[in-house]
DNA sequence: TTGCCTACTTGATTTGGATCAGTTTCGAAA
DNA sequence: TTTCGAAACTGATCCAAATCAAGTAGGCAA
């Protein structure tokens, strides 16, 4: 799986490879130091507001911490960790996802290099969920009382954090609706593609970081109808897909689709 | 249909056989005058904790604005509007919904008294849905930027507002997961009527506000399947449910069966 | 009163997607 | 190399809930 995980780096950005080992200065949307912040990252305008002057930069070395590396399917965070901090993904990719009293588990998202995870433990005051990494990745740990006080005094940051916090609100609520198989199929492609394409990467050929059980599980479909869809989508030349590597050759018609469960 | 509102408002102070919670001195939450704010709002701790000062009262009264009366069928806001305040219940229910582009309608969620409106609205700088009044009631309108402004001054509010976004949130994927017609039913019931008795009313014995059809488009199943898994909810003797007059006579049991959407 | 109209209920039928049951592929370990 | 196991694909069958189709009850206007 590492293997996989390596080629889609070098895919997606320039050249790295052979990376089944954690390499700390590692790929994807990693372009952050001491003193440069990175570009891609949904804390990017934090950091930029944070970083304006010499004294607010100190106040961010004490904010962020650099965590990782993390192999794949390690634990973030676990279900019920007392919450004191939230994380963006410096690389790889993560699921969050809840397991019920009857075992039963509900993957609540896929968080690409750049988003962000945690913020729906600021109520419950722990994590509800388990943070699993999908990929091998390390992450920017931010204290959430740090940041908190943070907020109070540079308006951009509270602004920011709101945002954060009501966007996901919005796509949320969005998956909610009542839809088709190939709508929610057809949505799910189409996000993540303009995910990556909104962290830098290309938005019409990646590699899908989670299996098709997780994608199901994710969309409330059986891994089977995962399976079938994709298949379709191929057979009409919508997609190509081997593995996990996709590339969609038509985005518009996904779209399209999808459209009942897309913003815009 | 106003005669109907009437009625339940009075229907669901006097009847209640279970009740043994201390009646609110006023009718539907709103206790709260120019210098006493209701306490049972989701605001009231923040009502509070500007109130502490003087100068603090006088920037609570630019903040909030009290608006209605609306009757049922009117808007709070509409898709669309830009965003400029979030609102909360003081008195009547509102459903927020959204219509997409082929006119499907996707109902987001019910607020009773105490509850707030328009968290959504904040990412996308204009509220993403309708705010569609089904009980006669008024609103606390709260001005969001004074209200950002305020949060940075004062850490109880920001951290307020933080709690607020993130439990809608937690609320938004309970209901994301893969759930049958009964399990989505009973958490239902359970949930609106443990978000009454945290008003102070009878979680037990209530009016339900919205038509079986709006509860179906809210669940994502059809009007007869609500009507079915409601009139077999009665013949177990878990409900007893007569127009929209509704007992739980065993929320042990429908806790039990709607566990899994359930928080706790 | 009569006649709508809307909300709701109940029964009959259909169906989208789940479940069950192989089969294939591929990578890792022995 | 062989073996094993997990992931994925595909076909056959099943089922929960949607849809279709009446029918009932209550509110309201004329």
């Amino acid at each position: 799986m590492n293997g996989t995980i390596t080629k889609d780096a070098s895919q997606m950005r320039s050249s790295d490879q052979i990376g089944r080992l954690p390499q700390p200065p590692s790929p994807i949307a990693d372009d952050g130091d001491e003193n440069h912040f990175c570009r891609t990252c949904a804390f990017a305008s934090v950091c930029l507001a944070v970083g304006y002057g010499k004294s607010d930069l100190s106040a961010l070395h004490c904010l962020v911490e650099h965590v990782g590396p993390f192999r794949a399917g390690e634990y973030v965070f676990h279900n019920g960790d007392p919450f004191r901090a939230i994380f963006a993904v410096r690389a790889g990719t993560v699921k969050t996802s809840m397991v019920d009293r009857d075992g039963r588990e509900q993957v609540l998202g896929f968080y690409l290099p750049g988003e962000v995870i945690g913020l729906n433990a600021i109520y419950p005051d722990h994590f509800p969920c388990d943070a699993i990494v999908l990929e091998n990745g390390h992450f920017c740990r931010f204290s959430f009382p740090a940041m908190s006080a943070l907020a109070a005094r540079i308006p951009a940051v509270q602004q920011h954090l709101f945002r954060m916090l009501s966007k996901e609100l919005g796509a949320a609520s969005l998956l909610a609706g009542d839809h088709s198989a190939d709508e929610r199929m057809a949505a799910f492609l189409v996000d993540l593609g303009e995910r990556y394409a909104t962290r830098g990467f290309s938005g019409t050929h990646f590699q899908l970081s989670m299996s098709r059980g997780d994608i199901a599980n994710y969309l409330r479909l059986a891994a089977e109808t995962v399976s079938r869809v994709l298949s379709r989508f191929r057979s009409l030349g919508l997609i190509e897909i081997e593995g996990r590597e996709l590339v969609l050759n038509n985005p518009a018609e996904l779209r399209r689709i999808g459209q009942s469960l897309l913003p815009n």
